[in-house]
DNA sequence: CTTACGATTCCC
DNA sequence: GGAATCGTAAGG
C-alpha cells in the first residue's frame, strides 16, 4: 500500500527532493500518474525562482511548512509545485510530467483529442488532466485526502539531469530531473 | 490605477 | 514562428 511521504521527506534541499520524487504517484480522485519529470527551484540566489524577489501573496505558501502545494497560474494554465525545506525557506519542486496510471478516460475528456503520450507531458497539461487549479493552492500533499503524492517505495538509481526549460535566467543550471526512456517526459 | 510580463500550450 | 489571455507585482 502506497503512503504519502512524511513531512521530513520534504524538509530537504530541492535538489534532493526533486529526483527523489521521480517514480512517486500523484493522485487526485480517479486520476493518478507516476511522476517522471521534475525541476528544482532554489530558495537562495536562484533568479528563476518565483520566491527570488521575496514573499508576496502569491508565493506565501513557499515560505510556509514543506509538503504543501504551490499552484500558480501562467497565462491560461496552471502549474503544480511542492514547497520544500523548513518553514521560512522557500525552496520548491515543479512537477513537470507524469505517466498516466488510472483515470485515463477522465484525462482524455479533460485534455481533448490528443495522442496518449501528450496527455500529461507538461506541467500545465498534467494540471488540466488531473483537474488541478488555484483551489489547490496550499493543500497538504502529505495526507491521502484530495490531492496527494504517494511513495512508490522504489529507488531510481538512473535519474537523468539537465537544464531547466521555459525560463530566461540561469538557463544552464542542471536542475531538471527525469526518468530515462520515459515517453511522457516533455521536450523529448 | 496603469503597465509589463510570464516556471505554457497550441496552431500556423 | 506567433498568438492566446489574465493574474500578479511593481511603479506612479
Amino acid at each position: 500500500m502506497k503512503e504519502p511521504f512524511d513531512r521530513t521527506f520534504y524538509e530537504r534541499d530541492p535538489r534532493e527532493v526533486a529526483p527523489a520524487l521521480l517514480g512517486a504517484v500523484l493522485v487526485h480522485g480517479p486520476t493518478s500518474g507516476m511522476i517522471v519529470e521534475t525541476e528544482a527551484y532554489l530558495a537562495e540566489r536562484d533568479p528563476a525562482a518565483h520566491a527570488f524577489r521575496g514573499k508576496t501573496p502569491r508565493t506565501a505558501v513557499l515560505f510556509g511548512p514543506p509538503g504543501h502545494a504551490y499552484v500558480y497560474r501562467t497565462r491560461a494554465h496552471h502549474c503544480l509545485n511542492v514547497a520544500v525545506q523548513e518553514e521560512g525557506v522557500p525552496g520548491c519542486v515543479l512537477i513537470r510530467a507524469v505517466a498516466p496510471v488510472t483515470g485515463i478516460a477522465t484525462m482524455r475528456r479533460r485534455r481533448g483529442d490528443v495522442p496518449e503520450r501528450r496527455l500529461t507531458d507538461g506541467p500545465a497539461k498534467l494540471c488540466q488532466a488531473f483537474a488541478i487549479d488555484i483551489r489547490h493552492y496550499g493543500v497538504d500533499l502529505t495526507t491521502r485526502d484530495g490531492l496527494a503524492i504517494l511513495d512508490d517505495g522504489a529507488r531510481h538509481a538512473t535519474v537523468q539531469t539537465g537544464p531547466r526549460v521555459g525560463i530566461s535566467v540561469a538557463t544552464t543550471w542542471p536542475l531538471r530531473y527525469w526518468l530515462p526512456a520515459e515517453r511522457h517526459v516533455a521536450h523529448l
